[in-house]
DNA sequence: TCTGGGGTCCTAGGACCC
DNA sequence: TCTGGGGTCCTAGGACCC
């Protein structure tokens, strides 16, 4: 085994919850839920006044409602919490030399090599005080020997607490656990485990690898290490994206083409929109649609790198008639990018396609000024209103009849 | 109670190639 | 005559996290 890390996870308390109490002080002290507003929302954050309610992330707007009538119900103010998250980060970018930014309100560092365990926890101590000082945010850390550890010390930790998990206390601290507390073991595996008659960490650690494995496959080595407390990924200071997506769902479902494939259309072009703004080209799309009752289908097919909003749009109304099954109402529609590649000196090979690169600039500088929200997507967004739906559907006519007489000039000019 | 939106990773089958 | 095996890519779906 390789020397014993120092590894710090920090949590910001409920952190949507915590900026609306700095906008508004008159929040402190009650239940107040984030999110969970509207036909079909969920719980995003909710104090600690509305868990006691039995209230949580995640849950159904309506049945937070029930639990908690008198709760103090907030849409959420998405760009006030990143800023109050790139503030946060700031403070800890500029005090410790290596750490990972995990979501918008979880921070790992790494300490390793800082004089033994208690100057570490000192110094977290210290930057645990210095982030609620400055930014007024309560928020929790966790130190241990790995990223899995400081995780589950944090937990403990919450709300605005701190936990230090002692050197070779580390078994001591997870067995009496139920096995659900293991990051990444989830609602299904938890049930999975316990029909096995396996609740605790220490009923998993019974476990032989053997039998884990071949139960799980990949899945049981990791169990059978996060039982023992190992876990070695690394606090990496930057991740590449992947993919990129958006998605809707529509406060009742429906079933009207027109509509359908104008929202489409609306969330491929933002998407494209992105996908330039991190100058990224994309090799896959994929379309998703959820029916009624919650039934979720997806289509993907690989594609010629590009970033262009007209191709890609081309790409997702092929997959969308290919998928959709006409007359079934539609709850959801999504789009996502997968197989980005970097565009980097590259994006010169569109040079030659003048046109399309000026008319997307000429539509991004005016989304850069304006939000992209306002320009292609303000009406887009709130659909649950039938009658704005023909608007929708004349403007997005309108705007692909202007891109394909474009495109056959550009044709024309090019055959000649 | 009736399930958001943005991501990551894993699995499993089939196509295809050598 | 009637079917190998490894590697890789593509696709669909699902679990999980915040």
């Amino acid at each position: 085994m390789s020397d014993p890390r120092t590894i710090m996870h920090m949590d910001l308390d409920s952190f949507f919850v915590s900026v609306e109490r700095i906008k508004d002080p008159s929040l402190l002290g009650k239940p107040v839920i984030v999110g969970g507003v509207g036909a079909r929302g969920v719980v995003s954050s909710c104090s600690y006044e509305a868990r006691r309610y039995g209230v949580h992330s995640a849950m159904p707007g309506a049945q937070a409602h029930k639990l908690c009538p008198h709760g103090i119900f907030l849409p959420g103010d998405y760009t006030a919490y990143s800023d109050y998250s790139r503030r946060v980060t700031q403070i800890i970018a500029n005090a410790a030399p290596l750490f990972e930014k995990a979501s918008i309100d979880e921070f790992y560092v790494d300490l390793t090599g800082m004089d033994k365990y208690f100057g570490a926890y000192r110094w977290a101590t210290e930057l645990r005080q210095k982030i609620t000082r400055e930014t007024g945010l309560p928020i929790s850390f966790g130190l241990s020997v790995n990223k899995m550890l400081a995780k589950m010390a944090t937990n403990d930790a919450k709300p605005n607490g701190q936990l230090m998990i002692e050197r070779g206390k580390e078994q001591e601290f997870l067995d009496p656990k139920p096995v659900g507390k293991i990051p990444f073991v989830g609602e299904k595996l938890e049930e999975s485990l316990n029909k096995m008659g396996i609740h605790t960490i220490y009923d998993l650690r019974q476990m032989p690898l053997e039998n884990l494995l071949s139960i799980y496959g990949k899945t049981g080595t990791a169990l059978w290490n996060r039982a023992r407390g190992h876990s070695d990924s690394p606090v990496a200071n930057f991740r590449e994206e992947k993919s990129v997506s958006v998605e809707r769902t529509f406060d009742s479902d429906s079933a009207d083409d027109e509509f359908l494939l104008s929202v489409l259309f609306v969330l491929t072009e933002k998407l494209s929109y992105d996908l330039r703004k991190l100058n990224r080209m994309t090799g896959c799309v994929t379309v998703k649609i959820r029916y009624e009752g919650f039934v979720t289908t997806s289509k993907q097919h690989t594609v010629d790198y590009s970033l262009s909003s007209k191709y890609l749009i081309e790409e997702a109304t092929k997959l969308f008639h290919q998928l959709y099954e006409k007359g079934r109402p539609v709850r959801l529609i999504g789009v996502r990018f997968s197989s980005l590649i970097y565009t980097g000196t590259q994006y010169s090979l569109f040079d030659d396609k003048e046109e399309e690169t000026k008319l997307y600039s000429a539509i991004d500088s005016v989304k850069n000024k304006y939000g992209t929200g306002k320009i292609m997507l303000a009406r887009g967004m709130d659909m649950g209103n039938v009658k704005r739906n023909n608007d929708i559907s004349a403007a997005m006519k309108e705007q692909v009849n202007r891109e394909n007489s474009q495109h056959n000039r550009n044709n024309a000019a090019e055959e000649q």
